[in-house]
DNA sequence: AAAATAAAATACCAATTGGTATATTTACAC
DNA sequence: GTGTAAATATACCAATTGGTATTTTATTTT
């Protein structure tokens, strides 16, 4: 059985997928090495043969929870054809984000971003490229819906993207904290309301 | 000179004073003792003497942050006169909440509500009694523009309380992830645009 | 000013932190 | 199957973690 990954990609790999989680709900500073060391049942020798760092391990459980949001939707966007429906996949997909793929401890962008605002840099870089990203992505949907005449021309791009992604995160925060699921769930409503609005 | 306060009152006052920005900015597992005792210039012992625990400092300090906001919002909305103006307060009291009396290291709803949300059930506890607080006094405020008039019968007031928290609280999040204040300053237009739509 | 009380500093604790050098095991080409 | 290189475990490190019992120093009350 000749693997296509060499045994330390493959422990790697391991490690991130089985440690993503916790980095995302405990935070930076609230996960420790034992923390993973338990959870993946090695030893802090071998997570240090294949990561440099803690911090290293860190990023690598970012970048591969943000990927896994974002297959979902690119796979989404990919079925819908008209612009409006393309805008509306992201409400559809926070909508229930408990769902199986979605990364464990909710939106990895919100929580880094706020977890690494102060004591560390390079997640909090990786934090701000996924939603300068996202936020591309968004205007870009608008802009073509606009040029396509599916949109009023008098719509402000970036004010829309950046209210689309502050209404789902902010909704996703309250919806936590509170234990209310049915609060993003109105919160998207919102959503839901402004990309109607951009119709022409 | 007999102060009002005893001395342990006053103390506690000063290590919470001192203390309330670094737990805002840092978390509650990313501040430690020596982050305390450094700021204050107190020892462990004093620390332990008016506090039973790093914990009981954290709650503290989220209720002084808290307060924080809350006294500038009493004192905004105590100067306006009708509904519409009420609600516009909370767009510009954040709108430059870099502003002197803003707690340190953000706005700690947001902060705390993330930062505890798995590792300390009382502090995820405080947030969330606050965000339905914040809740509580926008629908108030809607179902009185709606009952003076002043608003459409038709508006959903939950919908559109949790809509403003999670605008103004994603865009402070957005804002501060990527150095970039205008972009709250787009979101609260949308903020403005929604409140605006309310008018009958 | 002395005695009683309250507050803060000192000196300690075991446990845990992130990290590393070395030893041992495992995988894999030959 | 054997040798070698890669991967993992063991055993250690100094520093720091949150917390506490005890001593010292301030503050009150009398």
């Amino acid at each position: 059985m000749k693997n296509e990954l060499s045994k330390s990609e493959r422990t790697r790999q391991f490690i991130v997928e089985t440690t993503a989680g916790i980095f995302n709900t405990k935070g930076y500073a609230g996960t420790s090495l034992s923390d993973l060391t338990e959870a993946t049942g090695l030893t802090k020798g071998s997570i240090y043969g294949n990561f440099g760092s803690k911090e290293e391990v860190a990023l690598a459980c970012f970048d591969y929870n943000l990927s896994k949001i974002n297959q979902i939707v690119q796979q989404r966007l990919a079925q819908e054809t008209t612009f409006h429906k393309k805008l509306m996949v992201y409400v559809q997909i926070y909508h229930r984000y408990s769902g199986t793929p979605f990364p464990e401890g909710g939106c990895p962008i919100l929580n880094t971003a706020i977890d690494a605002d102060d004591t560390n840099n390079l997640l909090k870089d990786r934090a701000a490229k996924a939603i300068e990203a996202w936020k591309k992505r968004l205007v870009d949907l608008i802009r073509g819906g606009i040029d396509a005449g599916e949109f009023r021309p008098n719509v402000t791009p970036e004010q829309m993207a950046l209210s689309m992604i502050a209404l789902i995160e902010g909704g996703i925060m309250i919806a936590k904290a509170t234990n209310n699921p049915s609060s993003l769930a109105k919160v998207l409503k919102t959503v839901e309301m402004l990309v109607d609005q951009l119709k022409s």
